[in-house]
DNA sequence: CTTGAATATACTCGTATGGTTATATAACTG
DNA sequence: CAGTTATATAACCATACGAGTATATTCAAG
């Protein structure tokens, strides 16, 4: 009963698909990177997996997750009626991004 | 305490935007377009609004609420990285909204 | 077949959030 | 000012969801 969007709503799975966006990883990969519980990375997966947001293969006792577009697609789909507010204000959103990120880039956090 | 993606990840918010999307509109419009109840349309306007989502004016006892593209334009950032994964898959999205989307276009009735 | 590593699942709990009803505030109308 | 329209806010409730702990499953190694 999620919808593409509540998925993405989660921090941590926002940070798994990141992550995925550059390559292929384990569950345990995610876990050490990402400073989360192993549960509650499979957990995470697992709603990704079954919104078609990734999909997994087995390598021996571990399974490697990679990004599988389509839902992501259809949120840009969705910006699509927006993007005419866009071009007017090309920069605004770097003085929108600057005002909620504080520090300019931090490892991990806490 | 809501993030950019949590905001978008309820329905009816995602609903007014879009509306929002063609023509600045007033409260009550909302309010008979979506068929939301009054104060729900006002409490969903009042979070967008806290998130910069959207802005007023007055109009006599009326608030015309219309879009502000800052927040929709990180989101569109963040989806950046995936971009790659598009290309490649052109029309895979067409495919996985047809299996999302039953009716191919109804009016917006209750 | 036993052990250990990697991952998945079950269960419980606390909290955040959306809906509703009722009430408050504000502005126009006469 | 009284009445009415438009919107905002408050209080309450039910539910959903993420975190954590414990346990189950799967596979490789010896």
């Amino acid at each position: 009963m999620e919808s593409t969007f509540a998925i993405i709503a989660e921090p941590s799975r926002r940070a798994i698909l990141s992550l995925l966006a550059t390559s292929e990883r384990s569950v345990g990969d995610l876990e050490e990177e990402l400073n989360l519980s192993q549960p509650s990375v499979s957990k995470h997966l697992r709603v990704l997996r079954e919104a078609g947001f990734v999909e997994s293969r087995i390598d021996a006792q571990r399974r490697l997750y990679r990004i599988k577009p389509e839902p992501l697609m259809e949120i840009d789909a969705w910006l699509a009626p927006f993007r005419r507010y866009w071009s007017a204000h090309v920069d605004a959103l770097e003085r929108h991004l600057d005002q909620m990120n504080p520090a300019p880039r931090r490892k991990g956090r806490k």
